[in-house]
DNA sequence: CGAGGCCTTGAACGTCGTCAAGTGGAGTGG
DNA sequence: CCACTCCACTTGACGACGTTCAAGGCCTCG
């Protein structure tokens, strides 16, 4: 079983031995965090680049109502802050959602591993790129599909994005994905998000409990959330 | 004046005679689009980076009813794909909104070029890395606020980039911004912006013709898309 | 056993979408 | 100069999807 963080970053770039190891040398000893807790602050001036290795975190902006936005899940294996070596200060909030263990690597360490080894670096950079089709998927999930399809692409994309990491098993993933969270991620209100897993759970296409979600149809899954199993450059089967 | 495609990228990294030279170099003939032409099409396999020099595009993701989203607009100096340096096929489709004027890289010269110079190749990897930024903003647009607060929020978002690359006339622009590119921009029916852009209209916030848009209280415009002007990174003042 | 979350359900309201008809300006041709 | 057309904008009426308010149920944990 590779390294979470190596598994990602090398699906392009197949980095060589010297690489991996520089990488994997630049890694801090695991940090926990704490469901609630954050791994990155929106308006601070990050030294840092963090790792998920495991657990589940939101990044998410906040405004002045208190109100949120989910802006897109970080999974094992993904990078949370790799923004911050290039712009700062940062501009939303990463919170982790159960305990979680994060690896740092210091800006400067990073920079001079970018520095040998480029080919590292253009990893990290197609990393950011595919954010940006997560936050352009999400741009269209919320501003044209309804209800009912839009909860249903957010689990699709979870259900391919954990496949990907080896997350899922036979058509089940743990993640504690509180009603309130699935509001916040798709721009509705609990009460809305309710009715319509209690729809998709009578029509016997996929269950939403507090901590896991079973998949009983993914092909209607699919359809009721328009969703393209090209998604996000993966070639993973659902199965 | 300097040359649209240098001014953006070297806003933090300060590019050497010799960065520029390379940089310029590398760029084609430019290439005109007559509005509503593809400058980057859903699905191909690009071979070249485009800068848009001058003119007016907007990023866009169609859904099988032919339905739109707009997920950005490109103004003068944006690169339009570097995307597909490390990412293909391309996600999402660019069109010219009006006559534009296009430079072409070879992905081969580009990459010659970031290996000579790895600095704009941050650069490149940072303007990608604001990309993402706006995506951001738009999820949060979309997602949270009313009608009201969302066009507005648009229209300070433009103001503020075209103020950034020169192009704002005394709180005036000069911009085909059709209310259905608005509506398609921020996931609400023509007849909704038409009545969004009616109410500031009589407010006395601002005012959208077909071609212009002219700028009454970029103060109460600023409140009424809950806009935070230290958006994207932009020391930018309003006038 | 009690308290506090979170989930569930119902009812009323409101924002926004749809449908339909009408207005106005720009370009074209008589 | 005046129809005529086309297209975008405008306005009204109505309905639906989704929100808000309110109350009750269930599980977990102290």
């Amino acid at each position: 079983m590779p390294h979470y963080a190596l598994l990602k970053l090398s699906q392009k770039f197949e980095l060589s031995q010297d690489e991996s190891a520089g990488y994997l040398a630049a890694l801090s000893i695991p940090k926990a965090y704490q469901a609630g807790e954050e791994i990155a602050r929106q308006g601070e001036d990050a030294t840092h680049c963090a790792v998920l290795l495991d657990g589940f975190a939101c990044r998410s902006r906040h405004d002045v109502g208190g109100d949120e936005q989910i802006l897109s899940f970080v999974l094992p294996g993904d990078m949370c802050n790799v923004e911050s070596l290039l712009l700062n200060p940062f501009d939303h909030t990463i919170t982790a959602q159960i305990e979680s263990r994060v690896a740092l690597i210091k800006h400067a360490d990073l920079w001079r591993l970018i520095g040998h080894h480029p080919r590292v670096g253009y990893a990290f950079w197609r990393d950011t790129l595919i954010d940006a089709a997560i936050y352009r998927e999400w741009a269209v999930n919320i501003g044209m599909r309804n209800a009912y399809a839009r909860v249903s692409h957010l689990l699709c994309e979870l259900y391919v994005r954990l496949k990907a990491v080896g997350l899922i098993n036979a058509f089940n993933y743990a993640l504690p994905l509180s009603q309130q969270l699935l509001a916040h991620a798709t721009g509705l209100s609990v009460i809305h998000v309710n009715r319509t897993l209690k729809r998709l759970k009578d029509e016997a296409i996929v269950t939403v409990q507090p901590r896991a979600v079973r998949v009983h149809d993914w092909d209607r899954l699919c359809a009721a959330g328009e969703f393209d199993p090209a998604y996000l450059y993966s070639k993973a089967d659902p199965a």
